[in-house]
DNA sequence: CACATCCATCGATGATTGTGGATGGATATG
DNA sequence: CATATCCATCCACAATCATCGATGGATGTG
């Protein structure tokens, strides 16, 4: 299939503009698809955003094949986006996805999960 | 901020189950989000985005200070992920969004950059 | 036919990342 | 108090990744 408006006449040497993207989007962008560039803290996500209640570390370590460690650590990395919040009850430590997500976020999620 | 929903009962040794999460969904979805995690790249699809043209190799080296063969890396990875597909006219190689891109797909990046 | 330009690939390197074992703090429970 | 559970942190290791120099093929120009 031929590609069309593509310039007719081009000299060798010479670069054309690119539209402008802003630098501090493709950083903080990145820094959130990074946050869900991994299988395993997709499905936290998911999972959090399906439940719509909180849900124990516990939990996902139980349910995902995964150490504790490991499991924290992800959770951390979801933390640190703004992604999630977490309250301590008891022995136990609860994630929810974080109250005050952005429009732009919460309806990505929804375009991604929902 | 309390937060409510809690499990008010809960033994210790006893785990609750996780929403289905999709093993499948996971997967797919981080590779493409991994596709978006990076500045670079983000740029790139953000610029094809918007030109709604299709884009030289050498203007993307260009405009990004970024050496050619990291440039054609970027390119590799985004045409991997289904993103952009390319066309040869001449010696130039040109880059445009893929055609046939998921109705998802391209919710998702309207979403992200427009 | 030389020569220059554009680009993909290869190889190397330094940085980042996903993973789990070990540890210690915090919180019940008996 | 002694013990068990839950969790975050530290440390180490293998894997992945972003980047660039070098190279060679493809294409167009003089």
């Amino acid at each position: 299939m031929a590609i069309k408006e593509l310039p007719v006449l081009r000299t060798r040497g010479a670069c054309c503009e690119l539209p402008r993207v802003s630098e501090r989007w493709a950083d903080q962008t990145s820094e959130l698809m990074k946050a869900l560039a991994d299988p395993t803290r997709l499905t936290m996500v998911a999972s959090l955003w399906k439940a719509d209640a909180p849900i124990c570390i516990c939990d996902f370590t139980a349910g995902l094949g995964l150490s504790q460690p490991t499991i924290s650590h992800h959770m951390a990395k979801l933390k640190e986006a703004g992604l999630v919040d977490s309250e301590k009850r008891g022995v136990w430590v609860y994630y929810r996805l974080r109250e005050k997500l952005t429009p732009a976020t919460r309806r990505l999620l929804a375009q991604l999960i929902g």
